[in-house]
RNA sequence: CGCGGGGUGGAGCAGCUUGGUAGCUCGUCAGGCUCAUAACCUGAAGGCCGUUGGUUCAAAUCCAACCCCCGCAA
């Protein structure tokens, strides 16, 4: 079975080398255009693009999915099946009948809910104690396909969108190897979703992670999880912005105005929230460095009363 | 040549403009106080101030180059 492999950033690429690994036969890897990232803004190669100057596998980088003419150009992949992770373009019709077995996507929440381009971090966000992968058939809508398989795994209190992350690349993966002698065979059935319970997760920017001090403790604390490592739930203190990395809900009710400082602790400081106060535990100060809170406070001479925001 | 911040004992910072005894808050170690403690008191160890070169009687501090780290932006 020819594939034809469509993902970008590191949580593909976890599926891409499984893939090779497994023995399965990956003719083409399709990704965004090269862009310049970074600080200097430097050029640098999508992970899954890595993998595939690495392993001699055609690399195929096309503006827009809407030119007949690329459209074309992947037709001469001759592709038993597409596989799409992490794109970040819609496949249109005409590219979704391209492959006899058709397109197959993995999707890092468990469809219907979080449909988008951010799944794991919204799941977080909005404190779920469980999610999971889906694999499902593409069809033209935003993760509306029908689902071949699914594999779910607890959120403990703790974790953050930055560790969920591998965690569920992985067990993608695995769920997505074990789907495919099924889908090569077409001993699949589809379950459609069930569109009344669906949910979006879009793709995150920048003010996502400015932390509103008025909303409750929990809801910060799983804001704080959730936008890591990008774009980070942050304030401002005296100016400067400040990263929150590490943040949790104090268990004694204290007083003040939403983003004051309320306590000072040898482990963080205490910050007044919508309800109760929010123990800040690391954080990551501008032109700085992350660094534990105690160590923050070592050299910053926090007052009890100022407002963060 | 995208914009900008920073490298000072183990940690986080001040000092640099106006060159000339290494400072602050902690941590560590020893001792003391206490029923006890993340509290308090006393004392100690630990730094060629990112690297190289220059100016100077004298450089953490001024000048040049280089290395490393980080934020913004993507």
């Amino acid at each position: 079975m020819r594939i034809v492999f469509f993902g970008c950033d590191d949580f593909a690429a976890v599926s891409l080398e499984r893939l090779i690994a497994k023995g399965h036969s990956v003719v083409g890897v399709v990704t965004q255009p090269d862009r310049p990232r970074g600080r200097g803004l430097s050029m640098t190669y999508a992970p899954t693009k890595q993998i595939a100057l690495a392993r001699g596998i055609a690399v195929f980088q096309p503006d827009s999915l809407k030119n007949p003419v690329l459209v074309e150009r992947l037709r001469w992949f001759h592709a038993d099946l597409f596989v799409v992770i992490a794109y970040g373009k819609f496949l249109t019709e005409d590219v979704l009948a391209l492959p006899g077995k058709g397109c197959f996507n993995l999707h890092a929440s468990l469809l219907p809910k979080y449909r988008g381009a951010a799944p794991i971090n919204w799941a977080l966000i909005h404190g779920e104690v469980e999610t999971g992968v889906t694999v499902m058939q593409m069809d033209a809508g935003m993760d509306t396909g029908g689902i071949v398989a699914q594999a779910a795994c607890p959120v403990p209190e703790d974790m953050t969108s930055a560790l969920l992350r591998p965690q569920l690349a992985d067990l993608g993966a695995g769920l997505l190897i074990d789907t495919l002698p099924g889908i090569a065979s077409g001993g699949y059935t589809l379950i459609p979703q069930d569109n009344s319970r669906a949910s979006r997760a879009p793709k995150m920017h920048k003010d996502l992670g400015h932390i509103a001090w008025d909303r409750s403790a929990r809801e910060i604390h799983d804001l704080v999880r959730g936008v890591q490592p990008w774009p980070g739930a942050f304030t401002f203190w005296r100016g400067n912005r400040l990263k929150i990395l590490d943040a949790a809900a104090a268990t004694a009710l204290m007083r003040g105005r939403p983003g004051q400082i309320v306590e000072l602790h040898k482990d963080g400081f205490y910050v007044q929230a919508g309800d109760r106060a929010v123990l800040v535990r690391r954080v990551h100060p501008a032109s700085s460095h992350a660094m534990d809170a105690r160590a923050f406070l070592a050299g910053h001479k926090l007052a009890i009363g100022e407002v963060l925001g």
